[in-house]
DNA sequence: AAGGTTTGCGGCAAGGATTGCAGAAATTTT
DNA sequence: AAAATTTCTGCAATCCTTGCCGCAAACCTT
């Protein structure tokens, strides 16, 4: 009934705890008779190495803190299985918060993970998180850090990344490659450096092409639903409607598109639409939609490699890794 | 450099470490100038208290092992920020892992959270299970468990799940009063219980109307894509095509629903389509997707209070809590 | 002023596993 | 038979926090 532990086996067995904790460890300084005797016991006692302990000792906890805005987002959701797998291969463990898009929660979220004595931190900042103290104190407490996705330059730390530059410029060069020239861009909350890339390659597609630039095509769009049904409206029903839009995710764009073909908007003939993401509900659309893909799962394996190799190697400089993502035509363009 | 501890301040300070400890838990035993120079240089240090310490010490984890199948299908990417909310309130976390629907996995999942010494376990059982000492041993350690969703009758513990049976029923009753007279049933995985008890409400909801079964109407459907879009086409394709479809899960019925419409079959008209789960992305199809819809955060919640209630009180019996499903009814039927 | 109460703090133990070092037992050597 | 090895095992410290007991000094009471 109470709790099995090494003492309890020594106990049972008449021996001391060392020797059980070496027997289970298969030390050479054991008697193989010995060491039979313990394995069995704790076979049939089904003993469990207490790993509180095991932790305490070592001063770590085999456990990676996990940090995303919310796991639904298909980004996410995608991520973070990549994350586990490597994690378990390593006999790590995800400790997975969510901040919901709220810079205290993320606060309290980091606090809560310091205090756990987490191995390593993989983060992707909520949206409205525009100071990073908490991201400093994570690294003076030599706490490896990974920052994923959404980025932020004020913090020198290892980041698994896409070029949201240049994901921007090539989607919007094939936007006007298709004659497109009133291209609006959607873009997401403004704080997110990711956002902010991906409108300065947006910005720096038309400068090259010689698409005369138009700041009524340049919207900030709530990823809260409501909000942002209510913005489409606005764009769709403008009267010098956009003839294209790239969209700073995938929800605001499918939504474009459902509500654009419910005002009789034709797809792709009058508006062509691209996303970001490239969520598995693309495909079930009608058009289906394109969008920039990023390798969800990779930048999961990748992030939590990134925390081990930070862990063993004490260095003094950071990777940055920047992914390939792929613009996934499909006939909304 | 080195780890802050209570000592750390105990030293600092010349005072004792049970000095220290009360004054940050403001124990009215200690002096307020003495709280005051505690509070003062913890602060300044930047203290966490290690919770491992803790944890050891109360012999638990504040820590909530969950276990699902895919945290990216959509009733858990729901459910466990239902989960977390109540979590992060009582002061707990959430240690996730996926099992990917591999009863192995699931195996050695079960048991590294054992090892971990979480407080509690909640589970969603993955498609190849059908043996469950794994579960016993959980509850012989005394470790709280909750089931939810994927349930299974050998097991008696807290589940929070919804009438699977009677959800099929209404929703089979519903089309058989649109007319509908050929209604298939694409069922999940075998092993799992909860397409089992749909498919026997279907079956009831189709003798109490008096509707002819046909057992060819009746198919196992993998949930993995390529397979189920082969099984889809076999049943869209047969010479004698049901008139409406009752699918398992959402995804079999998205993509039923758009490879109907790709054969040009017209749906509500010729193929009347319902699902499970009602994901977000129903509604960006056309026609938007009806379907059953679970209070999946609900259900997160009320799982993560079931552990709470066991481990409080030390109870022999189990809350069996059954949650409401609805029929989202939408331009599919 | 002597005894009793309060206030403020320190010491010790416990929780489970790990590990270096010391030491006992068994074996071999001289 | 004594000495020198080799094998094996136990002690004790450590990780950090908390709860309990106890002690000293200061205060109050009569």
């Amino acid at each position: 009934m109470e709790e099995i532990s090494l003492k309890t086996i020594a106990t049972r067995l008449g021996i001391s705890i060392s020797t059980v904790s070496r027997a289970l460890r298969n030390h050479p300084d054991i008697k193989d008779s010995t060491k039979k005797a313990v394995f069995e016991l704790a076979e049939q006692l089904e003993y469990e190495p207490n790993q509180l302990a095991a932790q305490l000792l070592n001063r770590r906890s085999n456990t990676i803190g996990v940090l995303v805005p919310k796991i639904t987002y298909s980004l996410y959701a995608q991520a973070i299985p990549g994350m586990a797998e490597v994690a378990e291969r390593y006999g790590y463990q995800l400790l997975i918060c969510q901040t919901d898009d709220s810079y205290e929660k993320e606060i309290r979220q980091v606090q809560s993970l310091l205090s756990s004595r987490v191995s390593g931190i993989i983060l992707s900042l909520s949206a409205n998180t525009t100071q990073f103290d908490h991201l400093r104190k994570i690294q003076s407490k030599k706490v490896p850090l990974v920052l994923f996705n959404r980025d932020c330059e004020e913090i020198a730390c290892s980041k698994v990344i896409i070029d949201n530059h240049k994901a921007a410029y090539e989607a919007v060069r094939v936007l006007i490659r298709k004659g497109r020239q009133r291209i609006a861009y959607l873009g997401g909350p403004t704080h997110l450096q990711i956002s902010q890339k991906r409108l300065e390659g947006y910005r720096q597609a038309l400068r090259d092409a010689g698409v005369p630039p138009d700041e009524t095509l340049i919207k900030v769009v709530s990823l809260e639903k409501d909000a942002m049904l209510a913005s489409l409206n606005e764009v769709l029903d403008a009267p010098e409607r956009p003839d294209a839009i790239l969209a700073y995710s995938d929800q605001i764009a499918q939504w474009g598109l459902v509500m654009a073909k419910r005002k009789g908007i034709r797809i792709p003939d009058e508006l062509a639409i691209i996303g970001f993401y490239n969520e598995p509900a693309n495909e079930l659309l009608d058009p289906p939609l394109s969008s920039v893909a990023q390798p969800a799962f990779e930048m999961g394996v990748r992030a939590v490699e990134l925390v081990f190799s930070e862990l063993n190697n004490a260095r003094f400089t950071f990777d940055r890794v920047v992914l390939e993502s792929t613009l996934v035509v499909r006939e909304s363009i």
